[in-house]
DNA sequence: CTGAAAGCGCTTACAG
DNA sequence: CTGAAAGCGCTTACAG
């Protein structure tokens, strides 16, 4: 069928490990060389024999497959989802191929896909991590077995591996600081706290140190039914929370989306509360669309793209030059301001 | 490292190809035959020392890897990807792990990735096409090298191959006809042509039957100029096309995406011009916060999930009978009414 | 009903 | 500087 290293070798009249020394990356490591001419030679008739290494044999002979396996957690709306193929993207400018699973922050399931990931020849992979909830020996070791591992985590690791710390709380922190600026007096979070324990603290502590009145009341917690259920499970919420005609007392809403936060924006107006003027709402992830709200939607951009491009960066460095020592780099998310925060007291 | 069939053979002290036929999926089918004692005895032998075969190994010797190839066009707002991750997850359930590939809807693109994935042993491909662009010998030809291939099309194939017709101009044509009821005269469509060429003729032709006047400027077309740009760049076209206070020429408008309608209508409503009064407007994709905009966005549901439970369906049954003859399937988006869309005449 | 052998297409020590 | 050989971990004809 497909031209193999038997068929190349036959034509140039030398022998197959020639061939795939001519033809390989490891150029120069190996014991094996070849004289420049012929392994130009060589590899003249590999082009024309349309030859495409078989990646499983490659795999399993103990060289590289060019695939890159992304552990990630892909639930709520897009984000996560779109960050994943932004790396995909990536990858297969690089020339390689990516193969995706949702390892749902739970240690087991990443155990089992990394094992997976083993065994399928993967080179490199990139794993979130949210709140180091993944930093544990046996996860770390498993990391080191390929060549190259990158976390991409909320928080830094201990452990000597490349790492991305994708801050989300400085911006959080910026969020209650403008709503203290703005004039706001009893802020509340909105969200699954499961998965944003650490901006709820971070919001709350920068509140409370901004005088605002905080306490466990000021988490309105929403249980997520499903994907893209979003805007169904907090105007819920609301309803449940202030539905018999309980007062809102609330005057600063910071929602972790900004479907949330639409959402929340369209219930509060058939409230007759008015946005900003009553209560001023912030969303996370800066949709494009937030700009075309009325009033504009405030958000927290992620800057993903940043991260994309660090991870392209680290990634396919490490899988190159081993020998370097573990990187870090730092990416921040941050607070972008539009109508619905509301104006800050001092700019008027 | 880990364990191998030799390992689980030195165990149970039977041949490596015992092992082999023992735990395979092909029961049966070698001439290799095990009696059922002894099989049970290797598999919990198997289970016990952890036994997980090296996928590299069984696809280099001819067997399967589950792996499933996703051959899809990735441009423009979410819903692709979202299909793409949609895949993935109901695979992952199945034990497959799959590939995700952006084909562009090119054709060289689509031969080549087709053929990487042969040598990486992909066991089943689903490949999106828009109007039969894919269609060609060549192309056919490969899907059929694999166990399954499934083609997700705007259009029918005439090919015998696994199918799911996922129609969208039926939705168009009922956008035309509800921009009739509604007593609309001058309708205008908003995308880019490119991608949406049958759409867009659909929606004139409809429109055209209803009697409303359509023509070449009944297309807004829109030059996308990257991801997540779509806000920018259909209200830098309205400005294009109506900034030096030329009138707004149409009283109807239905846009390619959710995101292109909400930015249409904040531009409009910046120029003073009612939705749906003075302009009726329709996206598409069914977004979630559709309902939470003011006027609620009328749009078309896609009907993702129904198409990608299909898939499930057919990829994973065509993967153990291959003797089945070429299925077809059809499933159809729709218009699914909200205010921005204006009321029908006759309903009042 | 079972086992020894060949082979999938590569890589990499190891001899010449 | 080059080639013949072993081996990666499986599957599947082929003998017994």
């Amino acid at each position: 069928m497909a031209t193999t290293i038997q068929d190349i070798a036959r034509v140039a009249k030398v022998s197959r490990s020639a061939v795939s020394v001519s033809l390989g990356s490891h150029n120069g490591r190996s014991g094996t060389r070849v004289s420049e001419s012929t392994r130009l030679r060589i590899k003249e008739i590999a082009q024309n024999l349309g030859y495409q290494p078989n990646v499983m044999a490659k795999g399993l002979a103990g060289g590289r497959t060019s695939t890159i396996g992304i552990l990630w957690s892909l639930s709520g709306p897009h984000p996560s989802v779109e960050m994943a193929h932004n790396i995909s993207l990536k990858s297969h400018r690089h020339g390689y191929v990516t193969q995706l699973v949702n390892h749902m922050s739970d240690q087991a399931v990443t155990i089992k896909s990394l094992r997976e990931f083993k065994r399928r020849g993967v080179d490199g992979v990139v794993i979130q991590d949210i709140n180091c909830v993944l930093e544990k020996p046996e996860i770390v070791d498993l990391l080191n077995e390929f060549p190259a591992a990158l976390v991409v985590g909320s928080s830094v690791w201990k452990a000597p591996v490349d790492l991305i710390h994708h801050d989300r709380l400085a911006a959080c922190k910026e969020v209650a600081d403008h709503f203290a600026a703005a004039g706001r007096r009893r802020p509340v979070i909105m969200g699954s706290s499961m998965a944003n324990n650490e901006k709820v603290r971070a919001f709350m502590e920068r509140a409370s140190m901004n005088s605002m009145s905080v306490g466990p009341d000021s988490l309105i917690e929403v249980q997520y039914l499903s994907h893209n259920q979003t805007v169904k499970a907090c105007q819920w919420t609301l309803k449940e929370r202030y539905g018999k005609d309980k007062a809102i007392d609330f005057d600063a809403l910071f929602c972790m989306s900004d479907e949330g936060a639409m959402a929340s924006i369209d219930w509060l107006r058939k409230r007759g509360v008015r946005v900003p003027q009553d209560v001023a709402v912030i969303g996370f992830n800066d949709n494009e669309i937030d700009d075309c709200m009325d009033p504009p939607l405030a958000s927290v951009e992620r800057n993903d793209d940043q991260v994309a491009d660090v991870i392209d960066e680290i990634l396919f460095t490490r899988l190159i030059h081993p020998e370097l020592p573990p990187q870090r780099r730092y990416v921040s998310m941050r607070f972008v301001w539009r109508e619905s925060a509301g104006r800050r007291r001092d700019t008027g």
